[in-house]
DNA sequence: GATGAATGAGGATTCATTCAT
DNA sequence: AATGAATGAATCCTCATTCAT
């Protein structure tokens, strides 16, 4: 009964570095592993801590895993926003969102996986911060289609959710196959061949005369890139 | 008339009988719980024979699924073609085809999940009749905007596969909610904005308007633009 | 994960016969480790089955042990019933349950406990079977206090559950210090000292005069013996 | 007036109002919850501590419960004594005892079932200073009876133990369902029935009435057996 | 061919207790 | 003396699959 433990080092860290230094191991063994797959007693070794230690900050392993996803949400919000304040017009726009999220499904596919599988089909999903970070996460695109309807450049009649789900969805689709480890996809082809299909389904007026558009897309790169260089 | 043998009660059937009986067993199950949660000891009541007896004809559980969706898919395959011949017009043809698939979700939305949670993100599924079944199943749309390429009246350089993915995953997106039985959607609606975005986007030109009084428009805001941007 | 599993010693047994297996194994066990510290890994290995066999006839743990609990009282209800109709006189009868009791406890003191600590104390305890079989069982103290009533021997306003209670709970006591393995308790003093001060407690008048109250008993037991002896 | 040092939030109370806060949140808790189901932490927090400063005053969790059980009965032990002086014959005394248990039971049954449950059928209880304070509280009943013994009022023969575990044990047996939350008792019928049970079972004589009467009467009953037995 | 009893691997979780700070 | 973060042991149960009968 009374059994003689052996206790060696204990190592007292501040909660918000173990937090941290458990969900740095967490996503390294889920992203690696997915979530069946993934032990707890593997991110615990990874994270130098007992299995233990990881319910005191964590509910249980999914809680772990929405953690993890929720803490790779807010990174990116907080990185990105200043980058999407740079570019003007619609088009270019839409573009840059879409190409935008390719590379973060490049950059990380496991997490992006996760999120599809593991957390989108749960019922209650509606009501997880999750959701929530998701759906601002999204709504760049609805606000740029706002903006070009604004501006007159889109139509007015534009269903913007359904927008928002075209793209994501399309963007789904179409890396599912990287996804799954089974090939990849071109970054800037998609991102100009989605921005294009879509710009021109909700422009005004579609662009009849493929010289004229072409010209008009290049002047308004131009425009960008002078844009970009005088900040400089 | 008075049979005296009292037979055993072990039922030989054809074995194509025993196979529909499990699968149709299987399906109900299947739809009920989720490929997890659904046991096949279930399976093998409901079909009337012994668990062992599965195994005579399926080769796992999983096999078992993947026979059920692809019988499901088959039955939609066999049924539907006659009636896509009807429609004409590119535009019609492509609404009609974002309907037929939102009926299908909305009359099979368990099997419609396990497809996108189960064999969609297996590491594989590209070399499974499944994956060559929903590609004949989303093929439709691929035919449909090929046709109106060579009628002229949709763009020549179409990225055809692009809007299939673009088609099918925002159906996708479109339902979740519905998937996870938290909601519904609007079938006439949807197909209508989705159809409308897509044609558009791919169609040669608008059907009206004075396309030089657009340009000029457009010449005009981004020429302020530059203008704007060399002030600086 | 197509993993080759050897299959070892596949023993085929009648149904009834495993479930027999597993009840004496688990019986042994939780007499000699209580039900806390009893492994269903240990049981499964002491009845020769895997642990998950267990779970094929029991719902789990705690099923398994009311199971055993419960076969002990119906063996001891079945085997002991004869006995009971062989005494006569209530003070004989009294005394030969509460010594069969105590018998009952000396035997399977382990047992015995379980009864007292498991599932006594526990909610809904009246609404199991258990409980049911201890009615059946501690009944018989009813059914002779009920007879002596009747037969005019003892009082007509005995309170008869309570005199149930006085007894059992009165036998448990006593005998604590032996489930304890802290002591032993003498089997025939107690019985004749608990039927003693029920009986006189219970009876119409009580026997104030000793002399007659012995003769009376010797007359009563010769009575018995001799029933007994023209029986055979 | 104004004082200037802010005092860290450290209290530091005197040892013996540390020890007192903690008994009373633990019995808080324990009572609520059972022991098993009581947690260290909620404890510590109804007694503003920390889990670690219990085990400081405390060898452990069981030794907590031990304290808290025990200060209970010293408590009792303290407040009752006077009240047991007032009351005369011996009838009334026992009466008095079961009634006063009764109540104890009624007023703590948490308590008492964790005596019961947690205390009594462990091994080395008989060691424990609980037992010796049990004996105390028990030993009430044996005093009295004594006192009846020695005023003539009782038998000279009754076996005192015996009497205690007939009546703490009936009233026990009792009282289950009510300590299992599943119903109550009538304290001043109870404690009457059990009084006149077990004082008719150790008075000398049965208050009037012709003793041969009856004696003959059992006689009579049983010539007709010894008849009827020796008819076969 | 049918049966269905037997297999067996596999891991999250709890919480009293300790001890570095 | 007080804190409270870290420890770590320990086990029940499920169910797809197999294979002796």
């Amino acid at each position: 009964m009374a059994k003689t433990r052996a206790r060696r080092n204990v190592n007292r860290l501040p909660a918000e570095r173990r937090i941290q230094d458990i969900m740095v191991a967490a996503r390294a063994v889920f992203t690696q592993k997915g979530y069946g797959d993934a032990l707890i007693s593997d991110i615990a070794e990874k994270a130098g801590v007992v299995e233990g230690s990881i319910y005191r900050f964590f509910v249980n392993k999914r809680d772990l895993l929405q953690r993890v996803v929720e803490h790779w949400y807010e990174e990116m919000l907080a990185r990105d926003d200043e980058q999407f304040a740079a570019v003007r017009g619609a088009w270019n726009q839409i573009r840059f969102i879409v190409r935008h999220h390719l590379m973060t499904i490049r950059r990380e596919p496991a997490l992006s996986r996760l999120v599809f599988q593991e957390f989108r089909p749960e019922a209650g999903y509606r009501k997880t911060r999750l959701f929530q970070l998701n759906q601002t996460y999204s709504h760049r695109i609805i606000d740029v289609v706002k903006a070009g309807v604004d501006s007159g450049e889109l139509r007015a009649d534009v269903p913007l959710t359904l927008v928002r789900d075209m793209i994501y969805g399309c963007i789904e689709h179409r890396t599912w196959a990287f996804l799954r480890n089974e090939g990849t996809f071109e970054i800037d082809e998609t991102a100009d061949a989605i921005a294009d299909i879509v710009y021109r389904g909700l422009c005004v007026r579609a662009p009849e005369d493929d010289k004229l558009t072409l010209a008009v897309q290049r002047l308004e790169k131009l425009a960008d890139r002078l844009e970009r260089t005088s900040e400089r």
